[in-house]
DNA sequence: CGTAGCCCTGCAAACGTTGCCAGGTAACGT
DNA sequence: ACGTTACCTGGCAACGTTTGCAGGGCTACG
């Protein structure tokens, strides 16, 4: 053996057999003499010998066993919840996933798309970025989570954007709340254009104008949603109720309805992991973010079985939450924690 | 061009070159003339053809650009940042990062190394459970994050736990709390029982004893630590403070004392995302998580250039934080709001 | 005009594995 | 005794790529 790992080639020599039975007693190990595979077995244990599933990959018929999983970024509670449901299936099937964190740049999209297709993965999700994926017609199998692709039909799993923003602003209108505000991020995003397609719907019904003074976009941190909706209080007239987009527009949204001590409700799109301990009552569209990987895994592994029909589009529902408004404030005293913050 | 992708083979017959030529036009692409370096271009447009990473892999000298990673539960924030941090700096390496969740399962965990090891992964990094690692004196690049791991030498990025969990105690003995319970997972963990001695420590300062029925081990879920809380307010004799573990055990017990309308002080380890908004007053244990990963992708990486200097341990500071105790719930109005909770 | 050097190109041998095929031996039935 | 079968084993060719080597053509220079 050279430099590197043993082979099986080194396995062979040391146990004084052909490649062919190292391989045969690796695998099946039928048709070798209980003798021989021992002497292969003690061959492979003493050399600690490892299959090399790369040279395996590369037989013909072979597949590497492995996805690619494409999100904006994985610490965010909502994309590592989706990862997490993409790597329950995934498991399943005995595979392994690859992921990369697009950070919303559609270069790096179609950078990381490349890459895994060279290295071969049997099937990519993705949660894709606004860009264009027509040139994605390529033969790997390919479904899209949490928006539409660009330029391409393709498997879909989705939430009810729209529904659910609507129900979330139509609670905000039925409180009597008339001046509400968006708080949302990048406005080319498909469920960004949904959510406040969903907005404008429930102002119209409710009777409501739309003030696009009152829609604050482009926001991609909870910074700026705090510094948006921050703004948005320092008016004359400040809004009643402010509606946030997605999960960091929430928190941005709170941290800044806090500091200002305002008297504001929020809604928001996607839950919040301690919204029931705030003692603010908050409006919360919720489901189940690890259904969306689940789902969409689950169609990627139709496709890689050989499943030739039409694409599908899934569309997970959404509830309605009420969060928060905790009733603990009343009891509790509140006592400044004599603790210098760092 | 058979059933599947196209090879360099059927690139180099539709342009009417050898696969030398064109293996030369996809890499280097020196020593070609530029009229064939076209026709190959050309044929490759055509083709849609991929370099087949996996078979460039085979070649001597050639390595994945792969790091595998192993975590708990990828869906957990703790475990995401950490994720994310050995993500962007396997990105500067131009590395892909394969995930694995463990699940804190020992025979899962040396599965998924096994597997990783036959895919010839770089290097991997390991948050490792409770098992012993001595089989893994391998050859491969290894850094464990979090925990120290059983039975073998190897670069260890830690959080400073014992001192953590010293000082947040220590606060809530200074706060005149002597009743202090202590809420957390499995007791084998090394965190559990550097951040258990951390505890126990600043009891023996405070001049107060080990009251053993005070500790509740062995809570794996947010539901684990609320059950557990919730049993320990009902004593007759109930704590007057609570320190949480981790994260998962924060949550848990801070959910049971606002259900219980107790007036209960909360220590805990690891941050909270929506701590600052909570009228209660909370003390954690605070850190940047993502630097974890960091920290432990940046020594891999000097691993795998070929660094032979004996194993580090690189331990990440902690801060105590005095988190909540807002003061907006004093301006805010509670109202129910009328929504059905599903 | 010879030769050294450069540019361009292709052949063929690897990399580590699997699977087809063939060969050899032993057991067994007729 | 002989054919059949089952079992065990090894040789060899592939999978798709890179790369050392070689060779041919051309230019430059002595």
């Amino acid at each position: 053996m050279g430099s590197g790992r043993p082979t099986m080639h080194d396995v062979a020599r040391s146990a004084g057999v052909s490649v062919t039975t190292v391989s045969r007693v690796v695998n099946d190990a039928r048709h070798v003499h209980g003798e021989t595979r021992r002497r292969v077995e003690a061959a492979i244990a003493t050399l600690n010998f490892q299959r090399n599933d790369i040279a395996r990959t590369l037989r013909p018929g072979q597949t590497t066993s492995t996805i690619g999983l494409l999100i904006e970024d994985v610490s965010n509670p909502f994309y590592s919840a989706i990862a997490r449901g993409v790597d329950d299936v995934a498991e399943r099937h005995q595979h392994l996933t690859v992921v990369g964190n697009t950070r919303l740049d559609s270069g790096r999209e179609r950078d990381l798309i490349r890459t895994m297709i060279r290295r071969r993965v049997d099937g990519l999700i993705v949660v894709p970025t606004a860009a264009d994926h027509s040139d994605l017609h390529d033969g790997v199998p390919l479904v899209f989570v949490d928006r539409v692709p660009a330029g391409l039909p393709a498997d879909t799993v989705l939430l009810d954007n729209v529904r659910g923003a609507r129900r979330a602003v139509t609670h905000l209108v039925d409180a009597g709340h008339r001046r509400i505000a968006y708080v949302g991020g990048d406005p080319r995003v498909h469920t960004g254009v949904k959510r406040l397609a969903g907005y404008q719907r429930a102002l119209r019904a409710g009777g409501l104008g739309y003030d696009r003074s009152l829609v604050r976009l482009d926001n991609h941190t909870v910074a700026d949603a705090d510094a948006a909706v921050t703004d948005l209080l320092a008016r004359p007239d400040p809004p009643q109720a402010v509606f946030a987009d997605n999960n960091r527009m929430s928190v941005g949204a709170l941290q800044a309805i806090f500091r200002a001590g305002a008297r504001i409700d929020l809604a928001g799109f996607d839950d919040l992991e301690l919204a029931d301990l705030l003692t603010v009552p908050v409006t919360l569209v919720t489901y189940q973010p690890a259904e969306l990987g689940r789902r969409a895994a689950e169609l990627l592994f139709q496709r890689i079985a050989g499943d030739r029909q039409p694409p599908r589009r899934i569309v997970v529902r959404t509830e309605l939450s009420a969060r928060g408004g905790s009733r603990a404030h009343r009891g509790a005293t509140v006592r400044t924690a004599g603790v210098a913050a760092r």
